[in-house]
DNA sequence: GTACGTGCAAAGAATTTGCAGATAA
DNA sequence: TTATCTGCAAATTCTTTGCACGTAC
């Protein structure tokens, strides 16, 4: 799917950092941070701010374009594929990786992509029965 | 279990602060924030600082004593439960609550708990392939 | 006395805000 | 025009670091 398609399915008014940091995302799979996107586009775009990329993530999320993924304490990282799957990330280079949802018996210790898995972490988000109730 | 006894199980050296924070970590399950920690001691300890908080908890964490939570991108949470199980974070009020594991048919919408489910995480971290090998 | 623990103040890093100029419908 | 988008600079927040003092064995 290309950028501009995916902007116009999610309802967001099209410009020229929006369609380079969307296209970013649907071209690396990364999950990357707003430093990686901004690293990575200021050579096409000398004039972009960090504040755009942060503006432009921000928007993404609120349309359900992208998921915002809280994994990594330092950094706070971006995924375009919004369907839900599971990540590894690496405590020693910091990177994220897609991962296949993992059988009981595979969890801790080697799986079969020889990655160390050393925890695991399952979070719901929502809206609590008291917030539910107060917003009536 | 108390404070100090827990300290020693872990092969930390208790000193009033520690067993302080161990303490309040053991009396309130609410996964609290270092600002949340240092808020409700400093009426207790005066002299305590907000860089005891953090070296005191890094220190409880490298010792396995406690679990640390990236679910709120605002804050690092901290939960004295080390044990897997799933979290629930409401994005109205903030607070993480313990949470079952539930059944797929459970996962997106209202479960039995009357929480608004919208969002499943599911993270795996560890030591990547290239990083052990690397290691050698 | 030596090693470790604590806490202040400063530094650092990630993110947000205010605002003014640029752009587009 | 009129609303929206962009980006600079400053502010804010969270966290870490350097260092000196205090404490305990």
């Amino acid at each position: 799917m290309k950028a501009l398609e995916r902007l116009q399915v999610h309802n967001i008014k099209p410009s020229m950092q929006r369609i380079a940091i969307m296209d970013y995302l649907l071209e690396n799979y990364t999950h990357p941070a707003v430093d990686e996107i901004y690293t990575a586009l200021f050579p096409k775009i000398p004039t972009l701010s960090k504040t755009t990329v942060y503006n432009t993530l921000k928007l993404f999320e609120e349309h359900d374009a992208i998921k915002m993924l809280t994994i990594d304490d330092k950094n706070t990282c971006f995924d375009i594929d919004t369907s839900p799957h599971a990540h590894f990330f690496c405590k020693k280079c910091n990177k994220i990786e897609d991962f296949n949802l993992m059988k009981p018996e595979q969890l801790k210790g080697l799986d079969q992509s020889n990655h160390l898995v050393t925890e695991v972490h399952l979070y719901y988000k929502g809206v609590c029965q008291e917030c539910l109730r107060s917003e009536e």
